[in-house]
Parts: structure tokens; sequence; C-alpha cells
DNA sequence: TAAGCGTGGCT
DNA sequence: TAGCCAAGCTT
């Protein structure tokens, strides 16, 4: 009974208070009866993970600017998906895209499967996708559990357990406040929830809609929950970045193989990234300078400092890596972030040089 | 199964 | 400033 009460409570601040999203269908479209898209939930959903509404916006319009429907995407161009993506971050994202977007035109007819088991199969799809899309756009009620429910859950019932470890505690939880009624809502309400009010940090706990529910904040504890197992410290790692200009105006590129770090993304040439400043191997002869500076960036796991060369390099020149990208096909906004900012470093060198 | 995999904003 | 954090998946 308990259960249902905060289900209750929680769905009528959702009723409320659900934020407008270009890929959500509010409470009172809903109830219309106007599902949304499966198409828009699933893009939405992939470009969430482990990000921001606020990063996602743009990239959102954009690819649905560009690839209004599965059938547009399954079809696009590798490079011109990777290129759109790029600067979202973790690009694994990107490559699955693609994959699922094609099987669900090859094996599916074109249309995502309405089970969130048959979700599950398909690339680049976990069990918090699979469930999230299944919810949202099927009205399954599968219980979604995404870093806002296991926080917010771990604080209703004061889950000391530290994460990872807590996880199948915190979903059998979660799993006790999934309804049959409005699940679509009801995951988007938890996830809300965690968003603006259950925050990691200085949880608005004095407008919370379950704070009489909430054993955290009754016992003190809530901003302390969920408690989380120490993390390794990041290592720095060292590299260096050719960036050859043509005297046309075309650069060389290189891009990177389809697995591992940035894999499938257009970079610069450059060394391997290991613990120490490799010995300089340049993609092709020329009078390589070192821009002043360097540039830092830091990855999930490691820090990076790169050295950056760069050379002009004459019209007939043949390199032993990478090709050249034409003035007008060139857009840095195309690379990753780190080589942005490698690109960056050097256009400020050649503008004092 | 633990580790690999981005980035930008916030404190 | 440096660490923490965000709608996780894959191998």
């Amino acid at each position: 009974m308990r259960d249902e009460e905060i289900s209750a409570a929680l769905l009528a601040w959702y009723d409320g208070h659900a934020r407008v999203l270009p890929w959500r269908t509010g409470p009172a479209e809903r109830r219309a009866g106007h599902r949304p898209d499966p198409y828009r939930v699933w893009l939405s959903e992939v470009m969430l993970q482990q990000t921001t509404v606020a990063a996602v916006r743009d990239y959102f319009h954009r690819f649905t600017s560009r690839w209004p429907d599965v059938a547009a995407l399954a079809a696009a161009d590798d490079g011109e998906v990777m290129a759109e993506w790029a600067g979202l971050g973790y690009y694994a994202r990107a490559r699955n895209l693609l994959k699922c977007a094609r099987a669900v035109v090859a094996d599916h007819d074109g249309r995502f499967p309405e089970t969130s088991a048959a979700l599950l199969t398909l690339p680049g799809i976990g069990p918090y996708t699979a469930a999230a899309i299944a919810a949202i756009a099927c009205d399954e009620p599968a219980t979604v559990v995404d870093g806002n429910v296991e926080r917010v859950t771990a604080r209703l019932f004061a889950v000391e357990t530290p994460l990872p470890n807590a996880k199948p505690e915190l979903t059998a939880l979660a799993r006790r406040l999934t309804p049959e009624t409005r699940p679509g809502d009801r995951a988007q309400a938890m996830m809300d929830l965690g968003a603006t009010i259950c925050t990691p940090r200085n949880p608005a706990c004095g407008i919370c809609p379950l704070r009489s529910f909430c054993a955290g904040h009754a016992s003190g504890i809530a901003t302390e929950l969920p408690r989380k197992l120490a993390k390794k410290p990041k290592p720095t790692r060292f590299g260096i970045a050719y960036v050859g200009t043509r005297e046309d105006g075309a650069a060389l590129l290189e891009r990177r193989p389809e697995r591992g770090l940035l894999g499938g993304t257009l970079g610069w040439p450059g060394s391997a990234w290991t613990e120490a400043t490799p010995a300089p191997a340049p993609p092709a002869a020329a009078d390589w300078r070192e821009s002043p500076g360097a540039v830092r960036h830091t990855f999930t796991h490691f820090h990076l400092v790169l050295t950056v060369l760069t050379a002009r390099l004459p019209a007939g020149s043949n390199p032993e890596r990478g090709h050249f990208v034409s003035r007008d096909n060139f857009r840095p906004g195309d690379l990753p972030t780190v080589m942005r900012k490698v690109h960056d470093l050097a256009s400020r060198a050649l503008l004092t040089d």
C-alpha cells in the first residue's frame, strides 16, 4: 500500500512539473492518446546515456532535422554521422546507433520492436535503454533504472550499500515502485525528480513530493546517499599530434580504427598516448615545428598532455599516413573535442608566427 | 567481471 | 583547481 502511495504522489507531482523536452510527449498529450515516436525516444535515450539534457538538445535537433526517421538514418553515410556526433562523446554510441538503425530496417521491417526484451537484442541498447523505450514509447510496465532512479531509491529506502554493489538491491526496490498504470510517465517522473529535486548535491528536500516517505531524509543522511566505492586515480599520458596543412589549405587527417578510444572518429595523425612522451614519427616529410604550450584533455580514465607539431606540406606531398581533406570540406567541429583542441592550439601558433 | 569508453558544467 | 557528476553499454 505504501509503495502505491509513493507512486501516486510521484505521478501527481509529475503532472504539474513535467519538463518540456523535444523528444517527450507530456502527460496531457499522453492522456489524449498520443504516444511519442519510438525513433525519437530511442535517439534521445542513446544520446542521454551518461550525458546531460543540456548537452543533448542541439545534437537531437540536428540529427532529427537531417535524419527524420530510422530509415533515413540507416541510409546515412557513416562519416557524416560520426561528424554530426562529434563533441558529444562516447563514440561507440554513434557506431552502434547506425548498426541499430540498420538492424531495425533489415530485421524488423523498419519499425522498432515493442518489447523491452526484443529491444535489448539491438546494438547499443542495454537494460536501461530497453526499459526506457518500452515504458515511454510502448507503455510496457518496465522498470527503468538509471543513475537518477538509483539515487532516488537509495535515499527513499535509506540503502547504505555502496554502488555499484547496491545495483541489484536498488533495482528490486525500484521494481516495487513500478505499477501497471502510466509506466512511461512514471519512469520519466522518477528521472525528472532525480534531475531537478533529488539531485546529487544539495537536494531540495523541502519541496520534494516524496519527503514524507523518505527514510533517508528522516534519518538525515539523504545527501550522503547513494554511497559509492572509491574510484581509481587517473594516470597521465603523453603524446604528439601533427597538424599538417597543404598549400591549398587541405588538412592532413586520419580516421581512427573502429574499436577503442575515439573509435571511428576523424583526427590528426599522431603518436600513441603513453606514459612518457614518445619519439617523433611524422606522417609526412616536412619542417615540423612545435606549437607553444600543449593540449590538456581528460578522458574517462586518464589525463592526456599532447605536444602539437605543425607544418606546411608541399602541393605534391605524399603522406605515409592519413588523407587530405579540402579546406571546403574541413570543419573543426567535425572532430572529437580533444582533436578540436589540437586544431585550436595549432591555429593560434600559426597566427602568431 | 572489471575495465574501457568523452565531454562539459558545477563546486 | 581538481574532482565529481550526468537518462550506460560492451567486452
